[in-house]
DNA sequence: TGATTGTATTATAGATCATAACAATTATAC
DNA sequence: GTATAATTGTTATGATCTATAATACAATCA
């Protein structure tokens, strides 16, 4: 509780709070008065979302982030996260690419894309090869093209769960959907600039 | 480009490399070894991405920055961050809920939860109340509630113009399967614990 | 009473992301 | 052919977001 440890921070918010509400003794009574809960599944232990469900950023969100543990469990094993595993099978499929075309097909920023390449080059995973005097030519070494195979192997039998989890064609579904979405806000994006 | 510059950590990498590749004078001549396209780096702009837009995850992501990326540039306005957002919402409709359960509602671990009401008491739009001596009850002050309803309002015409995008009935579909994909992996992930 | 659980907090560290500045190279314009 | 611009990779920095560990205190229960 933040009263207890009397930081300076903590002090000075206290301090810009009306007095009236913050006595000592508080009722415990009170009836969750919101129990707007009317249309919410909400199953007693959650809370109400309100309309959160419905605006597609927030589910988006949630699955993403559940897609992301699950690669998480199940590539975990080989060491790689979801951004390293795509760098990898970019490069495996464009050999001799410039650091710059590889993040830009990513989505990564150029200059974020710096240390991923290092981490994955220190890994013995990735070689930078001279291209000319300003530009690199990535390429996977042994290594890095077997942990990218592991990698999609893995990532194969989780796509057949999700197609389970998703019923018969509806991981095709989902997948189209989302791709017409993020076309269709990307060209929107574009079309502002 | 790396040699350029000569730091003690790009010097440290270069001599963990192996001679051959690393030449002070670049093969200006040397036909870009590299062009070793071995399946072309197509579409001269973009590069291949392999499976990679086949696993849900990467399209899940792609999507999901998109539209996170739209939301920032619709209620950029009004200054509020997709997390912020749905912490108005949830503490709107549960009035007086504990940060705990706030917190869990929206899948943010307590912890970081923390400086999110900070910000939003700083700013005025959230209040934190006595609820017993070791309990906050969360409010939305009278700006709170305002800036809330606002975000709603534009949320909406979001959520229009995403119907647009997707056709008529694809917004629903979407929500549908992200929902079910989400309970999926949150089932599977409970099993295993 | 003493041990356990609940609630909020701080501190810390890692990953992600964006911006700015910079160095060297290459490409282009005049 | 030289001056200028555009590319390419890099570093530095700061803002977010996230996860873990440790702490302080309160409430509950055996």
């Amino acid at each position: 509780m933040r009263a207890i440890q009397k930081s300076p921070r903590v002090i000075a918010r206290e301090q810009t709070r009306p007095p009236g509400s913050l006595p000592g003794k508080a009722p415990k009574v009170t009836p969750k008065f919101s129990a707007l809960a009317e249309d919410e599944p909400d199953a007693g232990l959650g809370l109400a979302l309100g309309p959160l469900p419905g605006y597609l950023g927030y589910p988006l969100r949630r699955a993403q982030i559940a897609v992301f543990e699950d690669f998480m469990l199940a590539a975990g094993s080989v060491g790689l996260r979801p951004g390293q595993f795509s760098t990898l099978v970019v490069i495996g499929a464009n050999p001799g690419s410039k650091q710059t075309d590889v993040a830009s097909a990513l989505g990564i920023q150029g200059t974020n894309f710096v240390a991923m390449i290092n981490q994955l080059e220190e890994r013995g995973l990735v070689e930078r090869r001279v291209f000319d005097r300003r530009t690199y030519a990535l390429h996977l070494t042994d290594d890095g093209r077997k942990l990218m195979e592991a990698g999609v192997a893995l990532q194969e039998a989780q796509e057949a769960s999700y197609e389970e989890i998703l019923g018969p064609g509806g991981r095709q579904i989902l997948l189209g959907l989302l791709a017409r979405l993020t076309a269709g806000l990307d060209a929107r994006k574009a079309g502002r600039r």
